[in-house]
DNA sequence: GTATTTGGATTACAACTGTAGTCAATATTA
DNA sequence: TAATATTGACTACAGTTGTAATCCAAATAC
């Protein structure tokens, strides 16, 4: 379990985002999902290589044009990124994250009910 | 307001996180507060002085040995990484990240408590 | 006042990132 | 089949980051 999610930069997390919603696909079809981004298709190509060096994503060689695919689950790797950025900027604590939301009145009425509501639900 | 701060390197934030709790604070206040941290000295100067570069950190050069202090407060670094990263990570909705805490019980029955009454207590 | 320590200035250097470009083989088109 | 387009492999190159080391002047210790 949890195996450890290596890096995934910036830039890369774009390139995931589009395969965990249609993976697989070959580097073209990801050039054409992120079309409106400004990106040569060399370059997705290089993130695409790289993630696949990193073995984040996993590549299909069977035909002559590859095809790639996420191989760790999104909320696997939102869990890995959550978990040291509230680790590096809040002390290691969701309650001092929120608490600082909720304080700077960073979240709308609206959005603080549905939070009520989630917290609720499961409350009990 | 809202000035956008510069980006703050990982490692820049723990050199931070001292300025925050005890600035003015000269170099070598610096490397005694960060004892624990195996770094060497040099390594604690050379962030400081890129933290001084990116006007993240102000210096004052009266005497001899200089004393740094920060440029920005804590919450406003705080709140700036956590926007970044809630867009880049969570399609920019603070609900969906905890959504996918509460979802896979990332929280102790005692945080969510407190989440609660965090909300309850702004709620009116 | 000489030797040593301290602190600031400058330099180092590899890995990771952002952002591509070149080259060569294969496929497609005329 | 000859020209062209696609695609994968490899290369490029500057900026940022992690992690220091070297050099020199001033201060401090003998």
């Amino acid at each position: 379990m949890a195996k450890n999610v290596p890096n995934i930069s910036e830039s890369e997390w774009e390139i995931m985002k589009v395969l965990w919603e249609n993976a697989p696909l070959t580097a073209n079809e990801v050039v054409e999902a992120l079309a409106k981004a400004d990106w040569k298709p060399k370059t997705i190509r290089t993130l695409l290589d790289r993630l696949t060096k990193k073995k984040v994503v996993g590549v299909n060689k069977e035909h002559r044009v590859y095809s790639f695919y996420p191989l760790y689950a999104e909320s696997e790797c939102q869990r890995a990124e959550a978990k040291s950025f509230i680790d590096r900027i809040y002390g290691g604590t969701m309650k001092s994250m929120l608490a600082q939301f909720i304080e700077e009145d960073a979240l709308s009425e609206e959005e603080m009910m549905e939070l009520r509501q989630m917290l609720e639900k499961k409350g009990k």
